[in-house]
DNA sequence: CGCAAAACCTGACAATTATCATTTTTTGGA
DNA sequence: TCCAAAAAATGATAATTGTCAGGTTTTGCG
């Protein structure tokens, strides 16, 4: 299970990618490997985070809590993501939590060996600015959507970027499941209004459904349902 | 009105403090002062910048126009912000377009001079990434907003964050006097459901307001509202 | 100044979405 | 295996918000 960094094939799709042989040796001896079972938390909104998470396998929702008790999942990180930056890099409390929604491994990093790499090496630093920058450009790309789309093509663009970003099983279902609350969640609605548009999905035969898993039948159609036909 | 940035008491606000004598003194000396009148575009979705902006005097919008023709405002940049930053960062042409709310003021500053710098002092690298860092946050908090707050709620988000921002004139007016239609593409809906809000809130002794001048009258009252009581 | 265009405002109505109440199904231990 | 708890589903209804179709006021310019 554990490895070093050097050899972690996963450190190439991320900042780390722009240390030296030098720095990602001192990652590897402080870095801790963490198993992290679905549904525990990584961290919680309003926590310090005395450094980052490398996450190897699983998906992690990224979620912030309003103030009428629902969480607005704001971002997903999976493998070869690092969670945790902004607050690092901010020296402030994170803004988000993060809950596993499958079984994880994430290795975690002490803050000093990042903040010390982003001071001496420039590549680094521009590798993880490169990173912040998609990112924000993610996050105003959502503000849009949540004003100007319907629920039902937010919940339309949720599937196909579930299918891309994951892919799907043998049979056609997505790889990653999400309870029907997390759907909404992702998507800013009720829970009901959610489960209402999937039924509607299904019987429309844009998806299929088996249980919790959710397949994609009609790439076409739900993307014209995006884009407002 | 032009000078050198060497002395420009604006750049204490934004990543530039970071720069060195040199460094500052190459940048003046390639910068370009523009003056930019109330409604013209400092630049349009999907350009490619070939440099920021450092906004000097004035209020730019940043908005994305989405595919049913109306466009969202993502974000205010007022003195002392820097725009265009993300896109020269990522090297790809912007995600946003910036349209002068005031009268403004800026320089411009060839991408050249920002990217080398960040390549070479990483003081400079770990300052704009602090800067990217509190505008993916402000980003979460925007769409946990537009997501599980009503557009009452936000309005009320909208004045009380103008005037804290930007404050008001002698007779308690906003200093910054955004269109109706403006005001719409801020809190992500319809003008005309932002016209009846701002006339509720004027029935209710909220606001006040003067032609397009808006001003905050009862600052606890819109703060409950947007707590939600 | 005068006038056309733009901005603002209002009403009536329709569509979307949330809420509440209840039932059915699924799931994960004891 | 069985049962309680959680998750999913559905109906009825209310609240929120958008749209369309007019008005009125303001603004900028020849």
């Amino acid at each position: 299970m554990e490895s070093r960094c050097e050899n972690c094939i996963i450190r190439q799709f991320n900042a780390l990618r722009a240390m030296s042989k030098d720095e990602l040796k001192k990652v590897s001896d402080s870095k801790v490997f963490k198993k992290v079972k679905k549904g525990e938390a990584l961290f919680e909104e309003g926590e310090k985070l005395d450094g980052v998470f490398c996450v190897r396998d699983g998906v992690s929702k990224l979620s912030k809590l309003s103030a009428n008790g629902k969480d607005q999942i704001v971002k997903l990180a999976s493998k070869g993501e690092v969670m945790g930056q902004r607050s690092v890099i901010a020296e402030e409390s994170t803004n988000l939590s993060a809950v596993a929604i499958s079984d994880m491994e994430v290795c975690f990093i002490p803050k000093e060996i990042i903040s010390n790499t982003l001071n001496t090496n420039p590549n680094f630093a521009v590798e993880v600015l490169r990173h912040m920058a998609h990112d924000l450009k993610e996050a105003d790309d959502v503000i849009v959507n949540m004003s100007q789309k319907t629920v039902k093509q937010r919940m339309a663009e949720a599937f196909l970027y579930l299918k891309n970003n994951y892919g799907e099983d043998g049979d056609g279902f997505l790889n990653l499941t999400l309870s029907r609350e997390d759907y909404a969640n992702v998507v800013g609605t009720a829970t009901e209004s959610c489960i209402r548009i999937i039924s509607d999905f299904k019987k429309n035969g844009l998806i299929k459904t088996s249980g919790k898993k959710i397949g994609v039948m009609e790439e076409r159609k739900l993307l014209d349902l995006v884009e407002g036909f």
